[in-house]
DNA sequence: CTGCGAATAT
DNA sequence: CATATTCGCA
């Protein structure tokens, strides 16, 4: 009898707060499946007890779960590098990022961008969204994330939407925030018998989702290769080791080495075509890359044999964007804030030097030929 | 293991 | 086409 016009008001702005508060952490769903199907539970309920009430039901339909594309969700963290066989046909979509992002208020905005950082950049981590899994009851759970980047969309922003990019791509990275920390994939030595890549189960290798080695990753890829002493004298373990990146498997080193090696000494004949006829070309003398009269280059120190070829840059640029506009958010550079930060890298030099003087390997080719 | 090339997938 | 992963070989 009281006035639950009141009531009813109050009720409606409860579930919109709700719903709001639904879209909000709708982008965790996978961190929080039980806070979303709470929260979205709720609303139901609410809704359910308006609608009886009254007989009004507002415009605002249900809602759907959390596969849908209401709010503005932003990137997409799907990558699950073992999809389940069959079971729940829940999330195998893999990442579907057409989305457009509407920048629809600004606070939301920057709060994303804000806990976005709060995110580790590689997540990837398989985590099953609902409660289910889990051999162990083990309800704790440990949150064994920090791996892999999603697929990184980073600074793939579409056209509008300046500031909401990920443009962390190397600001916040780089000193702290990723989470990623010791991380000894040498599990087996003491366990016993684990079974390591392969399940035993009908092998399935499915091939691992490519995961794309962004900035950050790059970044530290660089980083440890520096320590190591360059490109041709890093292992593919040690530098993932070094890296510290959990989940990080030694073969994507491996091939992350062998693209960033080929591509940094490669362009040397390229120039042979047509670009500077007379481009001074170097000349192997005696088992160590000379260059020509005329200049001398400064050799580095310890290591003889460096030529200064080129500088491929290597993320190598591609020339037509194709559909995206190039951004300019260079602002990324570091800013001169005076943190207590006691680590300064210069690490700018992106893989350029690289020669080795590994004369010509071609006999590694040679496949003596079988009987003839 | 490590390096590398090739096949293959995205 | 560029990049990533896997495989086979050395």
């Amino acid at each position: 009898m009281m006035n639950y016009a009141d009531n009813l008001q109050m009720c409606k702005e409860y579930v919109e707060a709700l719903e709001d508060e639904r879209k909000k952490i709708q982008v965790f769903h996978r961190e929080l499946p039980l806070c979303l199907q709470l929260v979205t539970q709720a609303i139901e309920a609410c809704k359910q007890q308006l609608s009886t009430t009254s007989t009004e039901h507002d415009g605002q339909s249900e809602c759907s779960e959390q596969t849908s594309s209401d709010g503005p969700v932003i990137e997409e963290y799907k990558f699950i590098p073992t999809k389940r066989t069959a079971s729940f046909g829940e999330e195998e979509e893999q990442y579907h990022k057409s989305k457009k992002n509407n920048v629809g208020n600004e606070e939301i905005s920057t709060k994303k961008s804000d806990w976005l950082k709060s995110v580790q950049l590689w997540n990837g981590s398989p985590d099953r969204s609902p409660e289910k899994d889990s051999p162990r009851k083990g309800v704790v759970e440990v949150k064994k994330n920090g791996a892999f980047h999603p697929f990184t969309k980073e600074n793939k922003i579409s056209g509008i939407s300046p500031q909401t990019a990920t443009v962390g791509v190397s600001n916040s990275t780089a000193t702290s925030s990723t989470v990623e920390t010791a991380n000894a994939t040498t599990s087996t030595g003491g366990g016993g018998g684990g079974g390591s890549r392969r399940e035993d189960k009908e092998g399935q290798s499915q091939r691992k989702l490519r995961r794309s080695w962004s900035p950050e990753l790059h970044k530290r890829f660089l980083r440890a290769l520096k320590q190591l002493g360059g490109a041709d004298v890093a292992t593919p373990k040690q530098i993932r080791e070094l890296m510290k990146v959990d989940g990080l498997t030694n073969d994507e080193v491996k091939s992350h080495l062998q693209k960033y090696r080929l591509q940094t000494r490669r362009p040397s004949p390229a120039m042979a075509s047509s670009g500077n006829p007379q481009a001074p070309q170097f000349v192997v003398v005696g088992g160590i890359w000379v260059p020509p009269p005329g200049e001398t280059t400064t050799v580095a120190p310890g290591n003889g044999i460096y030529a200064p070829v080129a500088t491929p840059a290597w993320p190598l640029q591609k020339s037509s964007p194709a559909g995206s506009l190039t951004i300019s958010n260079d602002k990324q550079q570091q800013k001169q804030s005076h943190s207590s930060n006691s680590e300064e890298r210069s690490q700018s030099d992106d893989g350029v030097h690289s020669n080795s003087p590994a004369t010509s390997s071609s006999t590694h080719t040679a496949t003596a030929s079988p009987a003839f």
